[in-house]
RNA sequence: GGCGCGGUCGCCAAGUGGUAAGGCAAAGGUCUGCAAAACCUUUAUCGGCGGUUCGAUUCCGCCUCGCGCCUCCA
């Protein structure tokens, strides 16, 4: 197997990954403030994480990962106050349906999705070691940090600090802070705002203090792994650093990993240009969750990816050359005995997939290798040069392919139904399909054509697909 | 203005100092009762201009275009 190696935000270097404790990753990824529904943009990134622990796992690692939920901010206090709501009651709905997106992409759950308000407490312990430290002070019942106290601010995002401007923009809370580039950790509550009594006085936690104390609490002091967003690298992870290392006088985190944003048909994604999607609006339009995974997952994390619809039905048919591959495999007939070439070549790929994503994730060589494989394959499976002995090695490529990929299995339409996301219910049609199919096979025995078209052509109506094989057989599939 | 990323076939997208993976799409073909699947063939000199080099898409400089961060937006 080939050295992992990731790209560090830190020190802006490609480095070869080993975790602090051998054999183990302890994982942080910054998860979805939940105000709304989570578009594609976010999941852009979510998926990369997923594909990043998923990957990990294959290579043996033990996983300790954290995913957060941010449930309390300035957009959400201000929504639930619109909706005569309390903020729980206001987020809990976004929740649920974040978690049901996560699942309608295959998309892991981490070993602990924990949310802000739940962690009050660790954030104040937090805060309060940071004002023993000095790295605190007060003002007007919000509790700032004080970023001169902290020389190595900047060393992520290698920002110039001199370049923010002290008083340039002074934050809502309308207190002059000793500087502009210093930030809230705590904020006085608001007439009307929900608000926490604590021993450092009643108010809300900032943004960044949930992070620092949550992923110290589940991972300890120091992290192998921190990822997020990319914009997510200034301010937000700086801060976190500041905050943390401040506190602890230890690592933070041992490898910052950014994801790029993505564009919608080549412009930046908004709300104001009307390309803003959730999953919702995708499935709505008939689209699948393994293309959305595909295309999502595809483009290497580090690039820009433009999403566009035809994008989507490109990966769609992708997939479908990966499942019909994968189906050609399970069902078809093998001579038996075994090719050693066949063993070589199916190594080969393994050991190719295995190098492109120890190569900083490089999804796109993965696939690659994968493709490479499914057409040397189908070529020898052509020629009947693929034996029974070879077929176990094809199948653990694809079942490794697919722990990380998960795309292979066809389930887009029961998912969606299950987690409520609509669609027809058509699986009350399959005996009704089945009793057609035979309709036609007995039609083809007879030489009836004409009969056995059309059936062929009923079906495709209803987006049913059928193949017939060599040996008289039949296989069916839904569109 | 400061910092950073990127411009490779119609679309998506790898990659290397020595003449460019893979996927999708298109056209033609093989197979098939028809079809689907699969396979075969065809389709690029790598944004522009200079420089370094025996040789650059790959290194350097300039230009140009797109994008991001510098504002609690993944």
């Amino acid at each position: 197997m080939a050295e992992i190696r990731l790209h560090n935000t830190m020190g802006g270097e490609t480095e070869a990954f080993v975790p602090l404790r051998a054999g183990e990753v302890r994982m942080y990824t910054c998860g979805p403030t939940v105000y709304d529904y989570a578009h594609i943009g976010n999941f852009r990134t979510f998926v990369f994480q997923d594909i990043l622990r998923r990957f990990l796992k294959l290579r043996g690692f033990k996983m300790l990962h954290v995913m957060n939920l941010t449930d309390v901010d300035d957009r959400i206090i201000a929504n639930a106050a619109a909706a005569g709501v309390g903020i729980r009651e206001y987020t809990e709905k976004f929740v649920q349906a974040f978690f049901a997106d996560c699942k309608v992409l295959s998309i892991e759950s981490p070993e602990h999705w924990i949310r802000a308000t739940d962690h009050i407490e660790d954030m104040v312990k937090l805060i309060e070691r940071l004002q023993k430290k000095s790295f605190t002070y007060d003002g007007e019942g919000s509790i700032y940090y004080r970023i001169a106290k902290f020389p190595a601010y900047g060393k992520l995002s290698q920002i110039d600090v001199a370049g923010i401007q002290a008083g340039a923009r002074v934050d809502n809370d309308r207190y002059e802070k000793e500087s502009a580039r210093d930030f809230a950790l705590w904020k006085a509550p608001k007439p009307g705002e929900h608000f926490w009594e604590t021993e450092i006085g009643a108010g809300r936690p900032g943004w960044h203090i949930e992070c620092s104390a949550m992923a110290m609490k589940y991972l300890g002091e120091t992290l192998d792994i921190h990822t997020g967003g990319i914009d997510l690298s200034f301010p937000h992870h700086e801060n976190e650093i500041a905050q943390s290392e401040a506190a602890t006088g230890k690592t933070f985190a041992r490898y910052w990993m950014h994801a790029e944003h993505l564009l919608v048909e080549g412009e930046k994604m908004s709300k104001s240009l009307g390309n803003f999607y959730t999953l919702r609006d995708l499935f709505a339009k008939g689209y699948k969750p393994s293309a959305l995974r595909f295309a999502l997952a595809s483009v290497p994390y580090r690039k820009q990816l433009n999403f566009t619809f035809d994008g989507l039905q490109q990966a769609a048919s992708s997939v479908e050359r990966l499942r019909n591959f994968a189906d050609r495999l399970a069902m078809g007939k093998f001579p038996a005995g075994v090719s050693k070439e066949m063993v070589g070549r199916i190594a080969q790929a393994a050991e190719e997939f295995d190098a492109g994503l120890s190569d900083d994730l490089n999804t796109a060589r993965g696939l690659a290798a994968a493709f490479d494989l499914v057409r040397d394959m189908n070529i020898a499976m052509d020629k009947n040069a693929v034996f029974q002995g070879d077929v176990a090695g094809a199948r653990e490529f694809l079942g490794n392919f697919d722990r990380v990929f998960a795309v292979l299995e066809d389930n887009d339409g029961e998912m969606l139904r299950a987690l409520g996301y609509g669609g027809p219910d058509t699986s009350g049609d399959d005996a009704d399909i089945e009793k057609l199919v035979a309709e036609r096979q007995a039609a083809r025995q007879r030489r009836d054509f004409a009969a056995s078209d059309r059936i062929r052509k009923e079906l495709a109506e209803r987006g049913i697909i059928l193949e017939d094989s060599k040996d008289g057989g039949v296989r069916w599939k839904r569109k």
